[in-house]
This record gives structure tokens, C-alpha cells and sequence, in this order.
DNA sequence: CGGCGGCTTGATCGGTCTCAAGTACGGTGG
DNA sequence: CCACCGTACTTGAGACCGATCAAGCCGCCG
């Protein structure tokens, strides 16, 4: 894992970005956290919680890839997530985070303290209700993953490029911000199985692959027969 | 599959037990929901909801055990969590279930209306707060069943022992309300991995197994070393 | 040009699945 | 009480998928 130059560790850092109002309107939180929080950049590779913090914070990105991850006792490391622009991250059961997130690649999350949202939930009461949406889609992303977990290599590789595919902004090849060591680690598989599943998708003319972080979605079809 | 002579398939069906007041203090909605719904009775292996209805009730367990499932194009089935007495289940992100829940043995499980929930939480607004803790503790669950999932089958097998040691009423021994099919389809094995990873474990004298659903553990330092 | 990191490809190993018996247990009927 | 059965579980042998180990390849940057 490369050293982190990073411009800011903790969310009292500077805010090098000025908030960004995102177009999406994948979550009602939202404007509440821009309101509620600043804007903080984050070099490739950098930690912006780690795992047993506090979760004082919630996360939105603006742009760039982050990830929540986790390490086993041997060294394993598992991904539990990865929050594109417009993604909500950081939301926890409890006062601690269970996994650490990481940038993917050069990132501009906007940062809200937690107390600050449960503050302004005491006047508006929607935002507990958006707090309690935004923990519900997690969830089931949550769900979804899991069920990623007991497919076959293959199965599990097309399900995450369908995932990527619906995400990522698509015009005719999708670029993909993580390596295939993220990758591998978020579909509980090793790289060079994720590498050869892929080969596999490009010469049954499911995907193209005109480098290796660039995709082309050819034939949907056939990646979704895959899905099991 | 067993046919389900069934008492209720719907939650407007016979309630045949009385509402018991559970001592259990594990999550506040567990009163509401309570005020807010019936008790009724499902017999082993009947569907208390399935998979794509809408999921206009919340459920608590009161007796017996739930699992919630999931069939794969294949016919592989999942399972995604199971209930124990005093467990809230029937929570989702959509207005639809993700996962079918299934009595595991002869279950009394108290119903809630979710829309009744709601009213009451326009007066009450710490309902919202409770039904949003819930969303978190579920969230937290199925992480750390995601964790599961990436292991060997040692250390799924050994981390599963340990959940139920937690969740079980122990005197000594612990008896299993779930078939070895059921925790092979919840760790993502087949029954014969599962039945030979715990045999093993007694051989290596951690557990010891005086009928195939009662278990003792016998070391948990030995189980908890081999989860990784 | 050389070197390095990320990715692909190949050969072998090992863990889990698959298929197939064998065993323990509970219930039912004689 | 035992004989019988069906279900759930265990055990064994072999196949297969994905991990591991080991080269090679490619693009990038100095």
C-alpha cells in the first residue's frame, strides 16, 4: 500500500473545493450535508476514516471513487463498497466505523458532522427520515452485495461490471476508477481470476476491453445471463 | 421443499397467540411494535412473507425462528439472516421485499402495520429515530455477514458457532433451530462442508456435538482463533 | 533506453463441490 | 416390543474451480 501525501486527514482540514451542488437526486440528504458541511479533497490512495473511529462525519462525494474496506487477521482485505459522485457514505449502527474508507482516485468529498444533521433534525423532522433512507438504500446495496458473494467467479465479475455499468456515466465505454486488486477484493476473489474472467467476457464478445480500465458493455444480454 | 399446512399466510389471518411482552432490550421499537400489531402462529418451514410482496408489516419474533431466503436462477438457495426471539425483521429500502422470510420451527411472530408505524411517528417522532436505529442494526448484520462470506469454510462454520453462542439461550449447550441445510445455504456451502467442518472442529476438541443440532463449545479461544 | 507498477497468461496445487454410500434418529404400524 | 421407513446427517472418493506461484507483457515515466 503507497504512502498518502494527503492534503486532508481529518474533516477539520482545509477545504481545498468549494461545495459542488451535485445534479443527482439519488438521496434527499443531499442538500442537508452540503448545508451542513465543506468540502475536503483527497489524494489517490488516502485514508478518510479508519476502521474503529469515531463516525462523527457523514461523506458525500463529489467527485473522484472512494471505498470502504476492511483487513483480516492474514493480511486479506476486503471491500465492502465503492461511493461514485453523488454517494452517500459513512452512515453507521453504531458511534464506530466498521470499515475504513479510502480514495480511489484523486477525490472531492463534501463532509457534514453528524450532530450537525441531528441538530437540524430536531426542527426538520424530515431529516431523520432521510437519515433512515439513506441507511435503508445502504442496506440493500448491502444485500445485493451479498448475494455477489456465493456466485461463481464469472457470475460475480459480470454482476460488478452490470453494477459499474449502471453507475459509472456510460457513453460507449465505461472507465473504471478502481484496479483489479479493488476489484478482486470487493468480489472476494484473487486478480488474476478477476484478469481471466474478464479475457473470458472479451473473447465470448460480452465486453470489449480497449485498455484495461476501459470497458465496453457489448452484448447485456449475455452478462446478465451470466448473473445466476 | 415441505408443503406449509400453515395457520396465517397473511398478516389479516387468525392471530393465535396472545401478544407476550418480551423482556427483551435489544431495540426500542420492540413496544411499538407490539402496540401496533397481533400476534400470530406459523408452522415450520411456512412462508410469512415472500420475496416481491410489498412489505407493508414489520415483524419481531416472540417465539421459535425465522430465516429469510432467496432462490438463485439455479435453484441454489440463500439465506440472509436468521431471527431469534426478540429479533425485528421485515425492514426494507423499498415498499418490496428483497428476501422471502420463512418460519424456521413452529414461530409466534408479532405483526406491524408499517403505515400504523408511521402515523404514530408523526406524533411520536422518536418512532422514526427507533425504526431508523433498526435499518442500522440490520445494516451492521449483514456487514459483518458479507465478512463471513469471504472466509474458508473453517472459519465461516467457526464465526457462525460463535454468532449463535451469542444469540442462544445457553446453558451449557446450545440447540440449533436450523438444519444443516439452512447454515450451508447462509455460509454460501454445501451440508456436506458444513457437517465436516464440524466434525473437525471436534476432533480439534473445540466443540463437542452430543446430537447433530446440540452443541457445546468446548474452546473459544480455538473457535475464534479460526476467524481470521 | 531501462525500470517499475499494473495487468495478463500459464502450470500446478488445494479446498470445496459433487456424487455416492453409509449411519443415526424418530415415527408409524404391526 | 420390534420391524420398517423416511429424513437428516455423516463419511468417503473423485472432479473441478479458483488460489497460488511464476513468468511474461504492456504502458508509462524518468
Amino acid at each position: 500500500m503507497p504512502i498518502c501525501p494527503l492534503v486532508g486527514r481529518s474533516p477539520s482540514a482545509l477545504a481545498l473545493c468549494p461545495p459542488v451542488r451535485a445534479r443527482s437526486k439519488t438521496n434527499d440528504l443531499t442538500g442537508s450535508i452540503e448545508l451542513a458541511g465543506g468540502a475536503m479533497s483527497f489524494l489517490r490512495n488516502c485514508e478518510i476514516y479508519g476502521e474503529g473511529e469515531s463516525a462523527d462525519y457523514l461523506y458525500k462525494v463529489v467527485s473522484g471513487a472512494v471505498r470502504t474496506c476492511r483487513f483480516l487477521g492474514d493480511g486479506r482485505r476486503h471491500i465492502g463498497a465503492f461511493y461514485l459522485p453523488g454517494d452517500i457514505f459513512g452512515l453507521e449502527a453504531n458511534d464506530e466505523h466498521q470499515l475504513s474508507a479510502e480514495a480511489i482516485s484523486d477525490s472531492t468529498i463534501v463532509v457534514a458532522k453528524r450532530s450537525a444533521l441531528i441538530t437540524l433534525a430536531a426542527c426538520e423532522s424530515d431529516i431523520v427520515r432521510q437519515l433512515w433512507t439513506s441507511t435503508a438504500q445502504e442496506l440493500e446495496r448491502v444485500q445485493h452485495h451479498m448475494l455477489l458473494l456465493v456466485k461463481s467467479a464469472q457470475e460475480r465479475v459480470a454482476s460488478f461490471l452490470m453494477e459499474m455499468a449502471e453507475r459509472l456515466p456510460m457513453t460507449e465505454a465505461m472507465e473504471l476508477p478502481m484496479s483489479r486488486q479493488d476489484i478482486a477484493d470487493y468480489l472476494g476473489l484473487t486478480i488474476e481470476t478477476v484478469s481471466r474472467s474478464l479475457t473470458r467476457l472479451q473473447t465470448r464478445a460480452a465486453i470489449a476491453l480497449p485498455t484495461s480500465r476501459r470497458i465496453v458493455v457489448r452484448n447485456r444480454a449475455a452478462l446478465s445471463r451470466l448473473n445466476a
